[in-house]
DNA sequence: ATACTATTTAACCAAATGGTTAAGAGTTCC
DNA sequence: GGAACTCTTAACCATTTGGTTAAATAGTAT
């Protein structure tokens, strides 16, 4: 597995779990400390944590120690990696609908 | 979790893993055979078939059974979807980078 | 110093993941 | 019918995941 194939593998392993692109749908908004992003969520305060982790490995985030509190932000420059990546099949897409739609018109 | 949340859980996961991401690149040529898509990776055929029922959960891939082959097509949509999910965090995207800039100007 | 607040680390747990080998289940060929 | 071929299912294994509670670290306030 090369370097930027798992970057890509963990910035999608980030956007596979619902609670993690909720914070970082809140996060769109704008900055926030852990204890506002956990507020929505009924999970404890530690998966919370635990989430920011996963989401900061992939460079999704950044964290900034404000005195006892981290300010967290979002950080788009690999969502616009995944976005560019799913992109690269989109030559393919109205092809390969039509030859779905084709095949599925000759084959039922 | 809703259900539409579930289904973007299982196209982000899909993704998530290389090898499935190069299967994917590989119908996106054209469709393949179960062996055919084994053909350039060194794990087993059961491997790969696990692979496929996870890019079928995700509605990402099409089978049709040919006699004994079963022909693997790539079913774009979910595609779009992630994509579009990714594009709705765009609008932030300027303005964030723009913010962090700033954030980083002053504190370093 | 003490107490309170914000957050992480440690230890644990059940379930899911990505791989394996061995054993089916259909399909084709002789 | 039986051998060969394509692919899946079953059973297993080590690791990762997403959650928990309890304890530790760090900063603020009194």
């Amino acid at each position: 597995m090369v370097k930027s194939s798992m970057f890509l593998s963990e910035v999608f392993h980030s956007l596979s779990d619902p609670t993690r692109r909720k914070i970082l749908e809140g996060l769109s908004k704008r900055p926030l400390t852990v204890s506002e992003i956990k507020a929505p969520f009924r999970i404890s305060l530690v998966a919370i944590s635990k989430h920011l982790k996963v989401l900061e490995r992939a460079k999704l985030i950044r964290r900034q120690k404000m005195g006892r509190e981290h300010m967290i932000r979002l950080h788009p420059q690999p969502l616009r990696d995944a976005h560019r990546y799913i992109e690269s099949f989109k030559k393919d897409w109205s092809r390969q609908l039509d030859a779905l739609e084709k095949f599925l018109e000759r084959n039922t």
